[in-house]
DNA sequence: ATGTTAATTAACTGATATGCTAAATAATTC
DNA sequence: GAATTATTTAGCATATCAGTTAATTAACAT
């Protein structure tokens, strides 16, 4: 699933999708595609990526197919870079005194901290 | 840069890379590469994409190429889902208003709340 | 019924991603 | 300097991606 969410956001058109979504709520393709400098078939296909992703979802309405948010997949993706966050927060400190370290004496290096490549 | 770091964090094998650095601090490039099923040049290529979206870096070490997390684009990746988080919070309150309302008065849909598609 | 509007699918192109094996580079050790 | 270890580059195959235009489906309006 973090697959297919990440591989999603990688694209700039679709993140701003997201956003025009976030903003009005719930929009129709048409509306969505406006700002963007691409044919319609184009764009349908990156909203077809954010639905596979369960990113958005679709409704009918007449001949139009109104999309909103879906939440929940963001809310994993941010779990899962909040969850190493502070790891590689922790390690960045760690990595600061380890300077810290080298400079006031730098003859003993730190490879008791964080292991020898070599074995 | 989003792109590329959210390109890069669509990948499993990237992500658990990652995960072993936020464990280990510092490791080699075979040492990572260990618990894959892939071949080392496969994988040298996820840490090459790595390396380009700017989340590991690499240094010298005799023959080993020693890598280390840098946690700047997972900084601002964790920052612009955060925007959203609003979102994924308020969105069960909306949803339970909608059905208490939908079932007090189930012809009237929420049309109200989101603007008309059709203007 | 016919035309209009909204959106998608089909079919094609070019670029990029992912994986492999085999060969090359770089530093170490004997 | 020859062999070993760590890692990358080259070259190749296949798959997916991002975009296009042309054709199609679906619902509405007259």
């Amino acid at each position: 699933m973090l697959d297919a969410t990440f591989a999603a956001l990688a694209d700039p058109t679709r993140r701003a999708v997201l956003a025009q979504l976030a903003d009005k709520g719930e929009a129709t393709v048409t509306e969505l595609a406006e700002p963007f400098d691409m044919s319609l078939p184009g764009f349908s296909r990156h909203l077809k990526v954010l639905e596979k992703a369960g990113l958005i979802e679709r409704s009918r309405q007449a001949q139009f197919r109104p999309c909103t948010i879906n939440p929940e997949p963001l809310k994993e993706a941010s779990d899962w870079l909040a969850d190493y966050r502070k790891l590689w927060e922790a390690r960045f400190d760690r990595l600061d005194a380890l300077l810290a370290e080298l400079q006031s004496d730098p003859t003993q290096t730190a490879k008791e901290d964080h292991g020898d490549p070599s074995k």
